[in-house]
DNA sequence: TTACAAAAATACTAAACGGTATCTTTTATG
DNA sequence: CATAAAAGATACCGTTTAGTATTTTTGTAA
């Protein structure tokens, strides 16, 4: 029972790798027991296709870390602005993780299953809503607080923001530089100190 | 000499939409030849490989397109906050071409290949230095003549503004849906306004 | 009309793909 | 320790992939 949960949790951690780097359609099931060591009989005992288990990639993997890395950050401060630069500062130019020439799991998930597979799509949009659920509700919490002015519109000021950071990753992956990160970081600020 | 030419027109366009829908990879040469009604001894007669007509999608349909349809438009208007603002509102509401369940073409390949395929990053950067240099320099012009103020940073704002717009496709295309377009306009036209 | 190259059609290959059937080994439990 | 079920290994299937080799048709200039 052990033994076999392990079992699976490496697979999925390998393909996730692998994925993240290489795009989901282009990582064959062969890549994946090759890298894990594990046999393809092993891997169909565990999932029953490779949709299977991309989705329980998405639901196992992607998921919490997601909610620990990019919706937990956002509660940490007082000041929501300054949540919301440190988690973007965080995720662009500390998180040992993600690598900026194979930008972001999420969205490139996104991009490239939406919308031919509807499962992908449904969990990555709950994914997704989590994180602006979250944003917009400190944002309002923030306009109570008097940290940020009354006449900002919460929701759009958050799809503005998750928009841009979804954008710049791709211009990260393009250039293949952290150069575009850094001046989009100052814009941010910018953008940020007007909401004030 | 014209009929080869058309035969070689007719195989990019609908190679290209096959490609903006489906994704690069995905779309295989036999689903290409079965739409132009076109064999594969004719496909391989004007390209030397799936690659080779890769290429020269990008560099023969959507490089004049992109020129026309995005690097243009930015220098219609005199002020450049309405040429950019208005350059966002056709592109996400009213282009006829660019459907939201399938995002943007450029920013489709750019997350498909790269990192991997050098020579469509290549190509690909190109086209996006080409709309980054230009919306630089309205800016600057626009700093110049007074619609902008002096403080801002041309070449950050660009980076931000264009960052969104990705971005936000990514969101349409998520959501399937241009709600989230609208709420992105309304905010770009909140963020423009405290440029002047 | 003939000659000849450009263009297109046809038939094929080798490798890779996701998935299955069958068999063997581990592991937990009476 | 016996036994059944869980877990994993191996060989293979049918299909699809990009690409090639060969042949046939078409346009055009002498």
């Amino acid at each position: 029972m052990k033994k076999a949960e392990a079992t699976r949790l490496n697979i999925l951690h390998k393909a996730f790798e692998l994925i993240y780097v290489k795009g989901y359609q282009t990582t064959s099931i062969d890549d994946i027991i090759a890298t894990t060591q594990v046999t393809k009989g092993a891997f169909y005992y565990h999932f029953k296709s490779k949709d299977d288990m991309g989705l329980a990639i998405i639901n196992d993997i992607l998921k919490p870390t997601f909610a620990n890395s990019l919706v937990k950050p956002l509660q940490n401060d007082k000041n929501p602005l300054d949540s919301i630069y440190n988690l973007m500062y965080n995720l662009l130019m500390e998180n040992e993780f993600l690598k900026v020439e194979f930008g972001c799991p999420a969205s490139n998930l996104t991009q490239e299953m939406t919308p031919w597979h509807a499962n992908f799509s449904k969990v990555l949009d709950e994914l997704t809503k989590e994180w602006i659920e979250t944003m917009t509700a400190i944002i309002e919490k923030g306009k109570k607080s008097g940290f940020i002015s009354k006449d900002v519109n919460a929701r759009q000021v958050t799809m503005f923001i998750m928009s841009s950071y979804w954008g710049i990753r791709n211009f990260g992956k393009l250039e293949n530089s952290k150069k575009a990160y850094l001046s989009y970081l100052k814009e941010l600020k910018n953008y940020l100190n007007v909401l004030k």
